[in-house]
DNA sequence: GCAATTGGCGTTTTT
DNA sequence: CGCCAATTGC
């Protein structure tokens, strides 16, 4: 460790800043700083607190300190805000008028009661969207506004808000009533338990001795608020972060948090992680000098003593499909020459959508690649369906839930039914399953017979929740509530596949069972992690695979070699007008985490033509590009200014196609999963094509001396003259394929 | 009550 | 283009 990581570790006591640069081995500081605490017996695991940004993040933490200090961290409170607080939640439930139980609402979820008490206001859903709504009141619920307040306080005359006054104060209460939390819920309510409850406010405070929070730039009001309380007892707050990495301030995140840690706690100690271990010498100037232009941040001096490296280049292409295909032809090109596994390139950009035919020309060439993201294993329909019997089995009063599977399959209780019994629980202000239960009781009819059995079905999925173990649970009601029925008679591929993740579900639900050595392996615990399970926890089975993903998800990550993709103007906007200064300084921020994910190879790209709702539109680089080619060109103090970007030649890929051992593979013979599912690959190898039209004596399969090292094979031409890659047989050094000149070679006859 | 068809409309980023 | 909501037809 460098001096100012040591100090770092083992200044453990009082609040705490530690400003980390990007690459800089926060992770490892906060690792080693947790088992120092531990190894000095400052505190036991159960007594430190640490938030990470994901659950993932937090294992893999818990299992280096396992290895640092010998003993289990099992006890450790180590986990995402999100999961920490749920967990205490649940505990706490009844001072704030839950039940243990309770469901957490997904954004689907919240958004569909937002819908439905709309409609139930008869508010037009075209001038207020529920989404703008859900929003809107997040946005409170983060600055720990609840319905109450905001009616009190925050009416303004316009009808926007008046209206969305009345939403949040139904949409608390039928939060309520169906014993259900929002995500914003498991802050807020954390909040309300620590500012209202001074017994359980006693009682968190002796317990968090130490607490620690990763990514601190990222982190709301209400987790300010909730981390202030917490550490009022003993004072030991360390947050760790980097304020020019922050990128979440839409979802809430405020970057005063981390720039005013010093005037919250005046006796803070602050620590400046500045060297950066993970990149060139050119990706950290360039990073510098993109930065810099910020003008809130916190004075930070970046540098690294690792090699100058290679050029940054710039891939400009006509339309998004030839830019997905220059992108695949220079992450080849790049494993034939530096000998890069799939697993050491990431693609990043800024939109989920834009994945797509990058996926299709990676598919073209066989490339294995793994998406992160996008629509997420416990998002699917048919996985949500089976999640909802389940969530109704713990808690019947999850509305959503029963309104997702009151029909689903098909049993005869259709929209007239369900409106009817709206309306009955509207009149009588009780619960939607309450209401249910009366009708059962009142009605008369076929439906009425539907939804006795319903509700029979559902009490006798609550029995076998309460008695046995969520693996045994989850299969007991995949095959009782006819899911899996449902899905076995739809024989297309994607029927199949649905049937395939139900049964994934059990499986998952397996694995909880085997591995719960700290938890009761409930049916209702397992809901619990299923509700707060990310894309990014998953586990990386096929290891040696491309990874995509959107610039946000990328955070904390690093990668031998990265793209950047889809950099134009309209998907990193830029705005001249005054009052966009903070967004362009965070969009900045999101460049600047881009590029610094790369470890040797950058390689940034976007296309002067792009189709948008379906029509073909053009498009600018992106302002960014040249603020810091402008501002690197300018500087004096590095000497390789000129060369700052290569500009990449361009491939023909009329050419490249031909080259393409695999490009008369049938499409979707092994890819046809949906594309956020795995994808295993045919073994792509660059082998000799059939025919080219590359100049005789060069083409692929010719035996060539190299001018300097040995002699080899050409395994791919470019079509401009200039390149080729080649296997080389170094003398007395073995095989290595490199991009070689085409005036360096000679034909070996 | 339910499946099939048409018409309208929009895209950041996520715990 | 692709997804969703509303509408039609059985």
């Amino acid at each position: 460790m460098n001096t100012a990581q040591r100090e770092a570790v083992i200044n453990t006591e009082g609040p705490t800043l530690i400003l980390a640069g990007a690459g800089s081995g926060k992770t490892r500081v906060l690792t080693y700083r947790i088992a120092y605490i531990l190894s000095q017996r400052l505190a036991t695991p159960w007594q430190i607190l640490a938030l990470t940004f994901t659950n993932k993040a937090a294992r893999e933490m818990q299992a280096r300190i396992e290895n640092l200090i010998g003993i289990s961290a099992k006890k450790l409170q180590m986990g995402t805000f999100h999961s920490i607080f749920s967990r205490i939640l649940r505990i706490e439930a009844a001072p704030l008028g839950y039940n243990k139980d309770f469901s957490i609402y997904d954004e689907e979820d919240a958004t569909n009661v937002i819908k439905n008490i709309i409609k139930e206001l008869n508010i037009d859903e075209k001038k207020y969207s529920p989404k703008s709504i859900k929003h809107f009141i997040s946005n409170q619920k983060n600055y720990l506004i609840n319905a109450t307040t905001f009616n009190a306080h925050y009416l303004d005359g316009r009808e926007f808000t008046e209206i969305v006054g009345k939403v949040f104060r139904l949409y608390e209460i039928r939060c309520k009533e169906a014993n259900a939390m929002d995500f914003d819920d498991l802050l807020v309510n954390m909040a309300i338990l620590l500012e209202q409850n001074p017994v359980l406010c006693q009682k968190y405070q002796n317990q968090f001795k130490y607490i620690l929070v990763d990514e601190y730039q990222d982190t709301n009001h209400a987790q300010y608020r909730i981390l202030k309380r917490l550490a009022a007892q003993y004072q030991n707050l360390c947050v760790v972060g980097d304020d020019a990495q922050s990128i979440y301030s839409f979802r809430g995140a405020t970057i005063e948090n981390i720039l005013s840690f010093q005037k919250d706690y005046p006796n803070a100690k602050v620590f400046r992680l500045e060297q950066n271990y993970r990149s060139t010498k050119i990706i950290v100037a360039a990073a510098n000098y993109l930065i810099s232009h910020n003008k809130n941040r916190l004075e930070k001096n970046v540098f690294t003593q690792n090699d100058t490296g290679e050029l940054i280049k710039l891939v400009i292409a006509n339309s998004e499909r030839e830019e997905a295909d220059k992108i695949v032809d220079w992450l080849r090109e790049q494993k034939a020459r530096y000998g890069y596994k799939n697993e050491d390139f990431a693609i990043l950009y800024r939109t989920n959508a834009q994945s797509r035919v990058i996926e299709d020309s990676l598919r073209n060439k066989g490339i294995p690649y793994r998406i992160f993201g996008g629509i997420s294993f416990y998002q699917r329909k048919e996985v949500k369906d089976l999640v909802a019997y389940l969530r109704l089995s713990v808690n019947p009063y999850d509305e959503e839930a029963l309104r997702r599977v009151i029909n689903y399959p098909a049993r005869g209780i259709g929209d007239k039914t369900i409106e009817k019994i709206t309306l009955l629980a509207q009149e009588k202000q009780i619960p939607f399953w309450q209401a249910l239960k009366m009708a059962a009781a009142v009605g008369k009819g076929k439906a009425l017979v539907a939804i006795q059995s319903f509700i029979m079905l559902i009490e006798n999925f609550q029995k076998v929740g309460q008695t046995t173990d969520a693996y045994q649970a989850v299969e007991y009601i995949a095959k009782n509530s006819g899911i899996l029925q449902d899905l076995n008679a739809d024989a297309t591929p994607e029927g199949r596949s649905r049937w395939e993740n139900v049964l994934e579900v059990i499986n998952a639900a397996h694995e909880f069972v085997k591995n719960s050595q700290n938890q009761e392996p409930s049916l209702a615990n397992f809901l619990n992690e299923i509700a707060l399970y990310t894309d990014l926890d998953k586990e990386v089975k096929d290891k040696n695979v491309v990874t995509l993903m959107t610039i946000h998800a990328s955070k904390g990550l690093e990668f031998t070699s990265v793209f950047v993709t889809g950099l134009e103007e309209n998907l990193f906007p830029s705005s001249q007008s005054a009052k966009d200064i903070l967004s362009i300084e965070e969009e900045r921020r999101l460049f600047y985490v881009a590029i610094t994910r790369a470890q040797k190879n950058l390689c940034l790209s976007y296309a002067q033509n792009r189709y948008r709702f379906g029509k073909l539109e053009p498009s600018q680089p992106s302002r960014f590009l040249n603020e810091i080619k402008q501002e690197f060109i300018q500087s004096s103090s590095v000497d390789y200014k000129e060369n700052f970007f290569h500009r990449a030649p361009s491939f023909n890929q009329k050419e490249i196609k031909k080259l393409s051992p695999l490009s008369n593979t049938p499409k979707n013979s092994f890819f046809s999963a949906p594309s956020s599912k795995d994808t295993t690959e045919p073994s792509p190898t660059l082998s000799a094509p059939q025919a080219s039209n590359f100049p005789e004596q060069l083409t692929p399969g010719t035996r060539v001396i190299h001018a300097k090292f040995g002699y080899g094979v050409i395994l791919e031409v470019d079509n401009n003259g200039e390149n080729a890659i080649a296997q080389v047989d170094f003398y007395a050094k073995g095989k290595k394929t490199l991009l070689l000149k085409y005036a360096n070679l000679q034909i070996v006859q």
